[in-house]
RNA sequence: CGCGGGAUGGAGCAGUUGGUAGCUCGUCGGGCUCAUAACCCGAAGGUCGUUGGUUCGAAUCCAGCUCCCGCAACCA
């Protein structure tokens, strides 16, 4: 069977407009999605939107909106930010549909079957105005960080799951298979807090408010928003597509790291369902001046801004190079016009325009063949370093691994000074020819990372280049156009 | 003593198992003229936060200290 790869995004809570985070996620998913998917991997890729949980209601009822309609029109939103950054997803879920719904109440049977889930009572330090409980670590002077008025004690039923009992398998479980957490720092993390803490069994569920996915059998409950939520990765698969089941990938923010690294693997465990395969830990996307961005310190970066003023494909390529794949990273304006003008335009868009021209200016024939030809250029090492950095989740590196072969082709033309064989034909294709392949090689890798711009430039090469075929120098064709400038300047 | 991350040339960052400190941008000098005033080569610039320890040798390991930033908000 061929190889496959599934890899999803936290689906996103739409009670307002999508931020830069958001359409980080998104670029950095849809660039392992491409990739895998270029490299022959039966590829799928689920984003959506989690439309349930009280806070919703209350965001709704502050928008002066019914929940429904509140809901339907941010998740429009959502869904223009992924066109507007080309996100090539398969499916986008949301938590309100009824394949979700079914497929929640399909697992919750089967625990409750199993005896995994109990009805019983917890006692906590609750904020009326929040309804929300506090645990000591977030109110330790019994105030509501939000509200700032004092906890009450109440005492809430509800439904259980029996997390407890999964202590132990979760650590072992970790401890086999290292890879399950990426980077290393946050694995560590993890497994040391599993070891420091005794795991609490786990509330799923809330008072039925009329929103939510209800509880089998009991409709004064709904299902705690976390307990449905991790759930659409499966439930989004149908009969057919199910055997993209297990996920290859989660991509998620550090802050939900908890939840697809102990809760989701516990619940999947006690329904009998296969694990994930990997959650890897993007880096958080920081305003300018290394300060979380917010808006009461007004340093908020809006992607719907980004995206109109700049091409999609020069902001995509900024924040998967520029952002380190594993750590946080910085957003500036200044710096991603930088990156479009300099490593786009300059070393990337201009290598190809110069070799074109000047070969249209060299010869009256635009069609080059192997014919007879020397291969100068090698593009094995780029090609299975790129690939070990993409297997790793190192995009940032895979994309310097690129960059080296760009440079290299740059310093390969001055080398070899073409342009002084105007009279010289066969001379002259035998060191355009070469750049040609070199060019269409990177360009056919760095296609996941700038979809349209590599339409483009394999239009202007004219090739029938593509991964399969990126090793045999001599089989390929390059039937030239007259080209435009990929990434026009951009002024500061 | 809550937990965790960070401190590397002007700016932003790499530095995997300890062995002459790298990259991008910027600056300066030179080359080329095919190209989006683009490309190539070279140079200057860092006692790798601080103190002490282990070692033949530490940015890299250990301990103390200083400063910054997340974990509570619109949240990936």
């Amino acid at each position: 069977m061929k190889n496959k790869f599934y890899c999803t995004t936290a689906i996103d809570y739409p009670n307002g407009r999508p931020h830069i985070g958001h359409a980080y996620e998104k670029i950095v998913t849809d660039a392992y999605y491409r990739w895998y998917k270029l490299l022959g991997y039966n590829s799928r890729f689920l984003t959506g939107t989690d439309e349930n949980g009280q806070k919703l209601i209350e965001s709704a009822k502050a928008a002066g909106k019914d929940t429904l309609e509140f809901v339907n029109e941010n998740v429009e939103i959502f869904k223009e930010l992924c066109t507007k950054a080309n996100i090539s997803y398969d499916d986008f879920i949301r938590t309100t549909e009824k394949r979700h719904e079914d497929t929640c109440s399909d697992i919750w049977k089967s625990l409750e079957a199993k005896n995994l889930i109990y009805h019983g009572s917890y006692a906590g330090d609750y904020c009326i105005s929040c309804e929300t409980f506090y645990t000591e670590l977030q109110a330790p002077d019994g105030i509501c960080p939000e509200h700032h008025r004092p906890l009450e004690r109440k005492e809430e039923e509800g439904f259980f799951f029996k997390l407890s009992e999964y202590q132990d398998w979760i650590i072992t479980y970790l401890e086999e298979n290292p890879e399950f957490i990426t980077p290393k720092a946050k694995y560590n993390e993890i497994l040391s807090r599993l070891k420091g803490d005794d795991l609490r069994d786990l509330a799923i569920s809330r008072p039925n408010q009329g929103w939510g996915v209800r509880v089998p059998g009991n409709d004064n409950f709904v299902m705690y928003t976390w307990f449905d939520a991790l759930i659409n990765y499966y439930s989004a698969l149908d009969e057919k597509t199910k055997e993209n089941w297990p996920a290859d990938l989660h991509v998620i923010g550090k802050d939900i790291l908890w939840f697809h690294s102990v809760i989701w693997p516990c619940i999947l465990k006690a329904a009998e369902i296969s694990l994930p395969k990997q959650v890897y830990v993007h880096g958080m996307v920081l305003a300018e001046d290394g300060k979380k961005m917010s808006k009461s310190l007004g340093n908020v970066v809006d992607p719907f801004d980004m995206l109109e003023k700049y091409p999609t494909d020069s902001f995509r390529y900024y924040m998967l190079r520029n952002i380190s794949a594993n750590a946080d990273g910085k957003f500036s304006e200044d710096e991603l016009v930088t990156k479009h003008n300099s490593e786009l335009g300059n070393d990337y868009g201009n290598l190809l325009m110069r070799i074109i021209k000047l070969a249209r200016k060299v010869l009256p024939e635009t069609t080059f063949k192997a014919n007879g030809l020397t291969q100068d250029i090698k593009i094995d090492e780029y090609l299975n370093e790129a690939k070990v950095f993409m297997d790793k989740r190192e995009h940032n590196k895979a994309l310097d691994k690129i960059w080296e072969l760009v440079n290299f082709l740059n310093q390969y033309i001055n080398d070899k000074e073409p342009w002084k064989y105007k009279k010289e034909p066969e001379q002259f294709s035998q060191i355009a020819f070469n750049c040609f392949y070199g060019i269409g090689a990177a360009t056919i890798l760095l296609s996941p990372f700038l979809p349209e711009v590599s339409q483009k430039a394999f239009t202007y090469l004219g090739t029938n280049m593509d991964i399969n075929n990126i090793l045999d120098f001599d089989k390929h064709t390059f039937e030239l156009k007259s080209p435009e400038a990929l990434f026009p300047k951009i002024e500061l």
